[in-house]
RNA sequence: GCGCGAUUAGCUCAGUUGGUAGAGCAGCUCAUUUACACUGAGACGGUCGGGAGUUCAAGUCUCUCAUCGCGCACCA
């Protein structure tokens, strides 16, 4: 049935809304305005130029990455927090980005020319390969960042950052060099994570345990050798240079300092019997097999016993490099052979199943096999001269360490974390923090800015070794003879400067001056170590400055059932079609009510859906305000009743817990306020007690609640304009002039907090 | 092993400094050619995981136990 069409209000608000037909043209609309970006704000007059600043940093998504429930909340928060802000008058500023993702992106072009070319990433040589890459990231990048778009993000395209472009470039090795400097940066030959399917090094932090069943087998070297081991690896044990038992350990005692020379699966050994506190006497045997080349742990124990003799069984392959019966073998099978010569052998005691929690590298899955290497690393422990300090607590000139440094930007409250408890997580990460290893071996990336030269004298150079002389800088050296180090740096190295990167640093950009440190980091609680952390470390050591004043912790967006989305389980929801079948508004207030920071966030279709039943309220609402207001003038202000006072009493409270609400981050609270107002207040009570007054004779009763439901429209559109950033525009576009302080809603005023 | 979080209505979750238990969804009963069925009104529904303590008063503070989830470390 056909409502009665009422004269001067516009024809679109005859028919329920539809996100559809809206949302793309006023996001172009929007971004043509200029006003994303604050500049323009403040040429035009709508932000004052003194103005507070408000930023915020993208955090940047894959390029070659598609949008998932977890980037579409993302977006929903900051944009929320970022709208906000601008209505509020500050100078608002949100930086996009993409980041290269180094080994993903390498991965997935090597695996696209592997299949279509059967060529690998050495056939073609580093620099057809980076060309191949850098293409592909190219051509991908823009799904992410229409994607990004359809979202309603603010975000100033203007100040678009990619993690390997030349400005952000120029920060890498800038920050690379004042480390190396200071010597905190320094090449090392130890243990790392070897990740044999991605073929390169990781970090601690990229490593992933996972829950196997294992055997641990018990045996001896050989039927002449005096002490019984225990191990899970026995593939290993052909490059075992000691046998370690506690010191006190009395069974023991008579063989310390003694060395056998064995021959122990075909393989040549020499063992020689040590003391380390750190073995346990209970476990096993309590004598352990030293290997230093496979185990973190041996390599240091044998550090501490001043043995030399450290022979790698085991290449970057995870294959056996020794000879006999185990030459070639990967690791699984040598284990196998192993064990059966020992069996063979009668020197097998006990086999036993037990749990172990295997090392695997979160990228790739492969199982990590410690190597020694000699990389580049970060040193977190070594005092430095702290050049600047505009840090809470520091002063400028301070020793520290960059793990002092840290901490000290936490406690000293230079950068706040929400929700609280995950302060207490960061400081627990930084306590137990080792060395950082920054240097791996693929070609997507940042190449380390650093330069060798065989030298003709076959001095020594600073590093100790021998005929190589070394150069860093943030340019190559321009005479001859100088080859590049053939690693790139950890992503997160350069992730690390983000803030900094792209505001302009190392130059002191007006944008620097202005927006840093940010105001907010908004960002999922999964990556307060790879990221949060690091980006305290490289801001306040490189500029003195914290590189945010918040950090806001969201929770990861599950199903309804509380679990993971996952492709495999089948409940992905995408966001992209909620978007085109609910609207943008729809899915991001689904997004922000019930979730709060640091939880994660249910998430079901039927929710969704429900949110896009507010926003079709909202368009009757203002459809029922505009019949009864559009033709009457109003610029008189009318006596106000008592009910009508209440009315506006009541709407100015609601302005302030809402803004209350997201100032305190609580965006939750803040969306729910306005929700449960605007359904339940204004539409069923105070829009329905006001008919008999529009429809009733007296003519100043009904003026004023004219001018009423105009405030409560209008402020209502504002309050919800963050959250349901389209709905709330399309109407404003389509309220007559005299209802608007600013013809976009966006750049319109945030109403007064009493 | 160390630490964190959760446990409140059928489901998903709120509950700010201790002061008589809340929302959304689902279900139930009515109403309705209405600004809006992408609707409204109403009722039902909880010894707040168990136990102990502090207090005039505990969902909230303390202790303890249980179950679930997560993070970090890790023993060969």
């Amino acid at each position: 049935m056909e409502p009665t069409p009422k004269p001067n209000i516009p024809e679109l608000f005859l028919k329920p809304y539809n996100p559809a037909e809206h949302e793309d043209a006023l996001y172009e609309k929007w971004n043509n305005s200029g006003y994303f970006n604050p500049d323009n704000c403040i040429k035009d007059g709508i932000t004052a130029p003194d103005a507070e600043p408000f930023s915020i940093v993208l955090p940047p998504p894959n390029v070659t990455g598609v949008l998932h429930m977890g980037h579409a909340a993302m977006l929903a928060i900051e944009d929320i927090l970022v709208r906000y802000n601008r209505m509020n008058g500050k100078r608002t500023l949100w930086i996009p980005g993409t980041d290269s993702a180094a080994i993903a992106t390498q991965s997935k072009v090597e695996k696209i020319i592997l299949k279509e070319e059967k060529k690998s990433r050495h056939d073609l040589g580093r620099e057809e390969l980076l060309k191949r890459v850098d293409t592909f990231a190219e051509e991908s990048k823009k799904t992410i960042l229409n994607q990004t778009k359809k979202m309603g993000s603010s975000l100033d395209w203007s100040r678009y950052a990619f993690t390997l472009d030349e400005k952000r470039n120029k920060a890498v090795m800038t920050a690379f060099k004042n480390m190396y400097d200071d010597g905190l940066i320094y090449r090392g030959n130890r243990i790392v994570n070897w990740d044999p399917k991605g073929q390169t090094t990781i970090s601690d932090d990229e490593i992933v345990h996972e829950e196997r069943q294992s055997k641990l087998y018990t045996f001896k070297y050989s039927s002449d050798f005096p002490i019984t081991i225990s191990t899970s690896r026995p593939e290993t044990k052909v490059g075992d240079t000691a046998v370690a038992v506690h010191p006190d350990d009395e069974r023991y005692q008579q063989y310390i300092g003694q060395t056998f020379s064995l021959t122990f699966c075909d393989v040549p050994i020499e063992v020689i019997v040590i003391a380390d506190k750190e073995v346990d006497p209970e476990f096993g045997t309590g004598a352990l097999g030293v290997t230093p080349a496979h185990s973190k742990i041996d390599w240091d124990m044998a550090d501490r016993a001043g043995i030399t003799r450290r022979p790698q069984v085991i290449n970057e392959y995870a294959k056996m490099t020794v000879s006999g019966r185990l030459a070639g073998l990967k690791v699984n099978d040598a284990r196998e052979a192993v064990v059966e010569w020992l069996r063979n052998e009668n020197l097998l005691e006990k086999e036993e199943v037990i749990t172990q929690n295997v090392a695997t590298a979160e990228r790739t899955g492969g199982i990590i096999e410690p190597l020694p290497k000699l990389q580049w690393w970060i040193n977190v422990n070594k005092k430095f001269n702290l050049k600047h300090s505009e840090i809470p607590g520091l002063k400028t000139g301070d020793e520290v360490t960059l793990k002092e440094l840290m901490i000290a930007t936490v406690e000293n409250g230079g950068t706040d974390i929400f929700p609280e408890r995950f302060k207490r997580v960061y400081f627990n990460w930084i306590t137990n923090l080792n060395d950082w290893c920054i240097s791996r071996q693929i070609w997507y990336g940042h190449r380390i800015p650093v330069w060798y030269k065989v030298n003709a004298e076959g001095r020594e150079n600073p590093l100790g070794e021998k005929g190589e002389e070394l150069y860093c800088d943030t340019i190559a050296p321009t005479d001859d003879g100088w080859e590049q180090d053939s690693d790139t740096l950890d992503t997160w190295f350069s992730s690390g400067l983000w803030t900094m990167s792209t505001l302009g640093w190392p130059e002191q950009t007006d944008d620097f001056k202005t927006y840093h440190p940010t105001t907010v980091l908004e960002t999922g609680y999964d990556i307060i170590f790879f990221w949060v952390a690091r980006m305290i470390l490289m801001s306040t050591y490189n500029t003195g400055q914290v590189p945010f004043k918040n950090v806001y912790l969201h929770g990861l967006v599950r199903d309804e059932k509380g679990k993971k989305m996952s492709k495999s389980l089948g409940n992905v929801i995408d966001p992209l079609d909620m978007i085109t079948k609910y609207g943008a508004d729809a899915t991001r207030l689904s997004l922000i009510i019930g979730s709060s920071p640091g939880n994660d966030v249910p998430l079901s279709e039927n929710k969704i859906k429900g949110y896009k039943n507010f926003a079709n309220k909202i368009w009757n609402i203002s459809r029922f305000v505009l019949t009864h207001t559009i033709d009457t003038n109003l610029s008189t202000s009318p006596t106000l009743s008592a009910r009508d006072q209440e009315i506006i009493s009541d709407l100015k409270i609601v302005v302030t817990e809402v803004s209350n609400e997201i100032d305190r981050f609580n965006l939750y609270l803040a969306g729910e306020k306005a929700y449960h107002y605007i359904w339940h207040e204004l539409a069923d009570k105070i829009l329905e007690e006001s008919k008999p007054i529009l429809t009733g004779a007296d003519a100043a009763a009904k003026l004023a609640r004219q001018y009423v439901l105009n405030e409560c429209l209008t402020t209502s559109l504002k309050l919800l304009h963050p959250f349901m950033p389209f709905v709330t525009e399309t109407v404003w576009q389509n309220l007559p002039a005299k209802m608007k302080d600013q013809d976009l809603l966006m750049v319109a005023k945030w109403p007064k907090v009493e």
